[in-house]
DNA sequence: TCCAACCCCTTGGACGTCCTAGTAGATTTC
DNA sequence: GAAATCTACTAGGACGTCCAAGGGGTTGGA
């Protein structure tokens, strides 16, 4: 999985796609097979770099939601919604950070249903320290030019809107 | 997980990365998560298109890998290059497939070591079958514009080739 | 010739994701 | 006010991905 293949195999796709007749769908194809490996590549890069601070994207991402929320505290729920992953994804995410003393859950003051994740000050260093690294290691050399960020922010944030995920502009 | 939500949350995350004077690398970071979170979208619509085929968007490629290879087979090995995915994935995939008697290992002719995955005459006749449905149910109402397409396409395959996915051009 | 280095594949384990229940609390409806 | 419905979370299981380790087959240099 390490060496460099002597041709794209997307492109390769895309030539197969056009050769048995399905030249109307090759591009969105190869689009979308391209959104696929690039998601591969940037999780790894990301994955390695959290990886010294015992961190995964996912435990990362809800220790940094977290982080921003106005008191550290989130219902499980809210959480889900926000990160846009299935609620037991959350917590299988909030047992092992907990586990590792990262956050703490507690019972909602008013709705018996609710249990509320909030950061502990471990939780709060952490996240920060983590987030400097992504900032330094993985943002700050992104491989996307200036424009291609423009474009991919305006391309996939239309699609994300079509597809339902916010009503907002 | 299903409501959309009010705001976009790659946008807020975006204003909160600038709030915390991390404003260089904002843009960045959301271009990055939004390619993230646009992957999970197509991924989910692809598994759902071939769950009645009893298939998964890993099955689903290395099925059609094998269909476009020569003889309808390969070795393991090329079949991880190809997909760049780990070797262990293929050994998992062609261990269901091969249940599923879509797919039959052989050993290589001359190679030892080597083992040969081949398509079966029902393992071409349903990957026939589920691209057709992909190319129907998917690619051809992808979300995106041909103008996207081309740009996705474009900048996307700058990132691949410079993160040494390959080398042609 | 023969052994060290390398390659190919598989096993076992850790993780994250989703789905399908199932339990408990809250809300709506009549 | 009681029943039906909804909501929030968790347990168990399937799947894909990766890593680490191990067992054979190949190859090339001493």
């Amino acid at each position: 999985m390490g060496t460099p293949l002597p041709r794209d195999p997307i492109a390769e796709a895309r030539r197969n796609w056009e050769r048995r007749g399905w030249g109307d769908v090759a591009a969105p194809m190869a689009a979308i097979t391209a959104i696929m490996r690039t998601q591969q590549i940037l999780l790894a890069r990301i994955e390695e770099i959290l990886k010294p601070f015992g961190l995964t994207f996912a435990r990362y991402e809800l220790l940094a939601l977290l982080g921003f929320s106005r008191d550290g505290s989130l219902p499980m729920s809210h959480a889900s919604a926000l990160l846009q992953v299935h609620p037991t994804s959350v917590t299988n995410a909030v047992d092992r950070l907990e586990q590792a003393g990262l956050v703490a859950r507690s019972p909602h003051p008013t709705d018996g249903r609710t249990t509320l994740v909030g950061l502990t000050a471990d939780g709060r260093r952490l996240a920060e320290r983590a987030t400097a690294a992504l900032n330094t290691e993985v943002f700050a050399h992104s491989g996307f030019t200036d424009d291609d960020v423009e474009q991919l922010i305006r391309v996939l944030g239309g699609f994300r809107r079509r597809a339902g995920d916010f009503v907002d502009g």
